[in-house]
DNA sequence: TAGCTGAGTTCACGTACAGAACCCACCTGG
DNA sequence: CCAGGTGGGTTCTGTACGTGAACTCAGCTA
């Protein structure tokens, strides 16, 4: 019995989590993103084993995250390379990384900080319209078009939701 | 063998998915905070094995993202709530389940979608300081005081990141 | 020609997960 | 007072997944 495949959930976190929510898979996705990319350096970097990383990156590659890039014209060496759908999702691994830095605050302080047109920036998820951050309070979670009685939505499908309670 | 321990790593993306990586945490968090809050409404909504199920909830406990409540004065039966740590994870949630969305785009559209303040909203990584959507291109990683040379950064603590050029 | 580097593959072992069955306390109906 | 239902688990049995070490192989390099 496999791990519970989640591809027919009607849940867009599962669904995003089918793509990325593999132990090790966000943590090459990051390493792609600050430019650790050849096969060794990833081993080097994360420690991972090597059997697991050919399956997760040929996985990624599958999955259009990423791409595998030939360098050294004179030879099978390889780079992989953020895709646009990979791309799109640093966004969320750093504001994954900022609620590591605040409820997890390592020794030291955070290992990694990020600047953004010159200032620092703290990766916050925002309204998309009125640009203010969101909270679990003041986010209202509504059926959409999609939701269906299957794994994942059936609650949502099938009666009110409570977070738009007090919480 | 078990899985390899992120908690040492000095990457805090590490150390977020060290709290809610595993299979299943992410959706029971969201399931949580969608007001699915007992054992066998949990096992009813995702599907998972309830032995596995109370693994999760004793684990998350543990971690602080979760507490266990009774309700109903007469009997055992319990609820769990969200954490503030928990709480605080909702919002990346909202934007992985937009990643979501936007790459993995379900048929008959999203099944969940959000309001923020009476209107449509839909939840994107931002900058704390000007407010303006981020990507991977417009940050720029920087190493921070707790960087080091141990698995996760080894790389952002010997040479400089690449992440900042093109892309 | 021996060694190094990059990029894997193979293998033995142990853990984690899935699914089903089982357990137990409390309540409810007859 | 005993059967059945509900909530909240635990136990059991396979199978798949992850680990780490050893091995392969091609193309340099000294």
């Amino acid at each position: 019995m496999p791990r519970t495949d989640y591809s027919n959930f009607a849940c867009s976190v599962a669904r995003s989590l089918e793509a990325m929510g593999q132990w090790w898979t966000p943590l090459i996705l990051r390493d792609l993103y600050l430019g650790v990319d050849t096969f060794d350096e990833l081993v080097a970097d994360l420690g991972i084993s090597r059997s697991l990383l050919t399956r997760r990156l040929t996985g990624l590659v599958e999955d259009g995250l990423i791409r595998r890039e030939t360098y050294s014209d004179r030879g099978d060496r390889f780079r992989y390379r953020l895709e646009p759908a990979g791309h799109d999702l640093i966004p969320v691994l750093a504001a994954l990384a900022a609620w590591g830095d605040r409820w997890r605050t390592p020794e030291g302080g955070p290992p990694l900080l990020f600047r953004h047109d010159g200032h620092e920036c703290v990766p916050t998820v925002a309204c998309s319209t009125c640009a203010r951050p969101v909270t679990a309070e003041t986010l209202a979670p509504v059926p959409g078009p999609g939701a269906r009685a299957v794994r994942g939505t059936a609650v949502v499908a099938s009666r009110p939701l409570r977070a738009t309670e007090a919480g």
